[in-house]
DNA sequence: CTGAAAGCGCTTACAG
DNA sequence: CTGAAAGCGCTTACAG
């Protein structure tokens, strides 16, 4: 079944049955109609590849999730995954999904590059990626429409590029003031991973946060890790293994983190919130039946991701100058794994 | 860039930079060279509609995911997607992932059925449907390639349905017989969804079961459910509200159900396992962290997916009349959720 | 309002 | 070994 066909049974041109598929205006009803029923009655869906060859769009975004070999399969990235398909459904678009498990390997790089040279997306949107990820830099640079979370924005912002971002900034500043309100004044952080972008902005939120509070920066409390379940468990493990003064309370860069980091500090025979006190990031979704239910800066991917992909979606439909930046700000949410001091 | 161009570099015609490109053993190798010095250089793929117009594949599969809309945003369903798409890409294939929130809607329904129409896909794979989704069958029907998990071969088996089920029945009776040797005689069941093959399956699993440890079924033991944590909670829940004798061990469809269970227990004041016995079925990625831990039948979805998805590809590679079905074992996992009595 | 025709960028028999 | 040409199934100016 092909538009040939269709316009034979209807006794039209195929130019008429295009047009009636492309919604044209200068068509009559009663022509509409009886193409519209051979169409219907035959099941017939015009060839995609003929109708992108001839010019139209895909209607398919690119998905591309950067997630390290020692993947934790999280409740998170299905929830991210989610949100791109529905939201993109909604505007009649189809995702592609990719995983990306090294950036930095030349044959994966090659695919994605692939993936948009051939065509096959009309646009994509990387999470998890490295700030001024090279090959994301690239596709900018060829005019991709592309879609970001966690980067910042080049000092000479594209039009093609659309960033969003949470303000980590404020999310510091409301946990360090929630903890220096609990009387806490020896206050920890575990770091996340810092070649992206919410690596170093939370760290710097958190060290303007402690300065607005008066409080000191011991930096023997500022542990490094990388946003993983495994590194907040690391990082308290190493750091409970060397004697010396130990903070009252710890922000942790991400709520996997905060898991991680409890689970060490129960091993080594310190409760939280007892002996010490511990906030996460991103109000993950295990966090509130965790024990003891996490207190943390919570973040709607959701509708981050539903605002990106709408605005990637319009850009793709209608290509414009506007310099596209989303920010969405964070809010604590109290729970139970802090307590006053 | 297009294959005019690069011919026009090489100074070849496109016949040949379309040889080299497809691997065709009548170019020499200086040739060859040639062109693919061209092709690296201006970055060059091939537009992958004008190829699939021209008879090639489009190298992409479907996933779709009949979720219902109360969704668990689920490890599960994302570990499924991560399956899929990981054996996928590793055969060079893509994967267009779909969500499909009510099979029962026209619209939806029609969407599903245009991805395969329009030639987006070479073939799909369905998760999560009722056995014998009528829209599924009509894409057999109509020849296309599909994978499904959980339903049945139809008694005329087609060459184009690849099916992929687990061994529910041996799952169904590890489950009663370990119980059994555990001393317990009177044992509940909370059931599945009804609709999909593994629902009743698993309850015919239970009965055969039962009758082989000579153990009595108690029908008001016997519960509706619907693999979701929540229908395990009102199961329960509203079971407990008529007085009656109860039984020592109950088998739960699904662990999420089984989940939903234990909670509704404790807020009844029945602890397990001191109180009650419970198993499940999956080995969910939450099972070894519950608590209690949960005993249950594991089953290795992320080992389904991959079998299936490389079958998929096989068969759009190369079609042939074989019918292909997958029968997974699935084996007790002992934890802290049942007691002897 | 509608049809004939060019063009999108490939692949692949066909001929040499 | 290689090129000219037909064909895949659409869309869309162009002409009427």
């Amino acid at each position: 079944m092909n538009s040939i066909e269709v316009a034979r049974l209807a006794g039209v041109s195929r130019s008429t049955v295009s047009r009636v598929i492309n919604n044209y205006a200068n068509v009559p009803n009663e022509t509409r109609e009886k193409v519209m029923k051979v169409i219907q009655q035959y099941n017939y869906f015009p060839n995609v590849s003929a109708q992108v060859l001839a010019g139209k769009r895909a209607r398919t975004i690119g998905l591309f999730l950067i997630a390290p070999g020692h993947v934790s399969s999280d409740i998170l990235t299905n929830m991210l995954i989610v949100s791109v398909i529905e939201h993109a459904s909604a505007c009649g678009y189809y995702v592609l999904t990719h995983i990306i498990r090294d950036a930095k390997d030349t044959e994966t790089v090659k695919n994605v590059k692939e993936i948009f040279f051939q065509r096959r997306i009309d646009g994509g949107i990387f999470i998890g990626a490295a700030n001024h990820e090279p090959f994301i830099e690239e596709l900018v640079a060829e005019g991709f429409i592309v879609g970001v979370v966690d980067q910042e924005h080049p000092e000479i912002p594209q039009s093609n590029r659309i960033v969003a971002n949470f303000n980590n900034d404020s999310g510091m500043k409301q946990a360090v003031a929630y903890l220096a309100g609990l009387g806490h004044t020896r206050i920890g952080v575990i770091n996340g991973d810092m070649n992206r972008l919410s690596g170093p902005t939370k760290y710097e939120g958190f060290l303007k946060a402690m300065q607005l509070c008066g409080l000191q920066v011991n930096r023997d409390w500022v542990l490094e890790g990388s946003f993983h379940e495994e590194s907040g468990y690391e990082a308290i493990h190493t750091f409970l293994r060397i004697q010396g003064e130990r903070p009252t309370a710890i922000i942790a860069a991400n709520d996997s983190v905060a898991f991680g980091a409890i689970r060490a500090l129960k091993e080594h025979g310190l409760q939280v919130p007892e002996h010490i006190s511990v906030i996460g990031f991103d109000d993950h979704a295990l966090s509130e039946k965790h024990h003891p239910a996490l207190t943390t800066i919570r973040v709607d991917f959701s509708d981050m991701l539903k605002q990106l992909t709408t605005i990637l979606i319009a850009k793709i439909e209608k290509p414009s100058s506007d310099i596209r930046e989303i920010t969405l700000d964070c809010c604590l949410v109290i729970r139970e794994s802090c307590r006053r001091v």
